[in-house]
DNA sequence: ATACAAAATACTGTATACAATCCGGGCGCC
DNA sequence: GGCGCCCGGATTGTATACAGTATTTTGTAT
């Protein structure tokens, strides 16, 4: 496969469409490649030095999550996030999360709860630390632990998928000073109503969470207009 | 491409990746393909008369779908679903139909309007007929008109994804006697709240639908097995 | 006979070559 | 001067060839 050593780092041995895969998704978010630009496979799979076909397949990886758009017979382009499409994922996330939660409520054993409060605690330590990327994954890390303990596999995937599509605007978010301390209070008070398996309290806090990131979002990309 | 005529009749001068792809389906749906049954991208290939590279394509659609279970550097095999996954979709789709159901309340136009009590009248002739294939279309269409109304592309393509999980067992579902007239029912009054733009109404007409399928389905599973 | 090892085989992963289609530019015609 | 057609280049779609790995088979030794 040759693969010049290059850019892609990441642990060898892993099926190349992965690498390109996650090398593309990077670059998307960290908005190296900007919405609306073409993917070209040629172009591509030669600046990565490997062939079109692994290349072809990321792509296609990236239309399903959604981070590129493909078009028949015209390739793919990085996708435009309209301020609609983020409302519609949340609208969706949210019906999902309460889901998840009520499971996790019902149905978590303590092993999860214990995996919850480091999850928490981890998050708290990152907001202190700073390093937005560390503050993502722990976010993420979270909030998985709730999925998972809903012992839903195909929620757990779907709701995996829709948070790649707010990525890019997360990374923005989270880095607004006032909202890391509202985070973990919110995030605090999840764990508790989780722990007491009070499915409506959670349920509540919940879509108050989503809310909150909602008119964030939203105030973020409008201050981002002007 | 050649493609001695063969099986594939279906509108020519489509990617082959997208004939190869519906011809898969059909057979996995049609149980041709049975679940755990290898699939195999040289054979596949000869036996459509296509090379692997399409075939490929469509078998990573259908593992995107969940028809098929990727394994990597094994390949794909057809996706045994348990009554457990069964569970574990319905549960999902049963909180967006009420997103989707409640939004489609909420924003609905007349046309909308007349397209849903069309797709009913569909429906209700389509139970009078018996021809099972008609009738799963009808149904299809039926919720389509709903799914489509909330006007959140992104649910319905999850939406229309879920369904895809299911097609297997409403098949044989659909052949219940019984089942159709409650469903004929249940359609008619969930017509009968959206067009009272009646959310509260139509959020548990749906949720019991949803839960009459969970039912129906497990006791015909459990009649199988027997 | 069984267990282990080694080789053959069969399959996926990757690369490359070829075909078909779409897009843009230039030229001619109206 | 504008509209349309044709041609060439660019890019995706498809086919095939090659490489690497996992699985199965077969042979041998205990």
């Amino acid at each position: 496969m040759m693969m010049e050593e290059f850019e892609v780092n990441a642990s060898e041995f892993l099926p190349l469409r992965e690498v390109v895969y996650m090398t593309l998704r990077k670059a998307i978010l960290t908005e190296k490649l900007r919405p609306g630009e073409r993917l070209m496979e040629n172009t591509i799979a030669q600046k990565l030095g490997v062939s079109r076909t692994p290349v072809r397949e990321a792509i296609r990886m990236l239309g399903d999550e959604g981070l590129v758009d493909l078009i028949p017979r015209r390739g793919a382009q990085v996708a435009q996030i309209s301020l609609q499409e983020l409302k519609d994922v949340l609208e969706i996330r949210k019906s999902l999360e309460v889901l998840a939660t009520e499971r996790a409520c019902e149905i978590m054993d303590e092993e999860e709860m214990y995996a919850l409060r480091r999850a928490e605690e981890r998050f708290d330590t990152a907001v202190r630390g700073g390093d937005p990327t560390e503050l993502a994954e722990a976010d993420v890390a979270f909030h998985d632990v709730i999925y998972t303990a809903a012992g839903n596999r195909r929620l757990l995937s779907i709701l995996s998928n829709l948070r790649e599509q707010m990525y890019r605007f997360r990374l923005e978010y989270l880095k607004q000073p006032d909202t890391l301390a509202n985070l973990v209070e919110e995030h605090r008070a999840i764990v508790g109503a989780v722990e007491k398996r009070d499915a409506e309290a959670a349920k509540a806090l919940i879509i108050a969470h989503i809310d909150n990131q909602k008119t964030g979002i939203s105030r973020m990309l409008a201050g981002k207009e002007a």
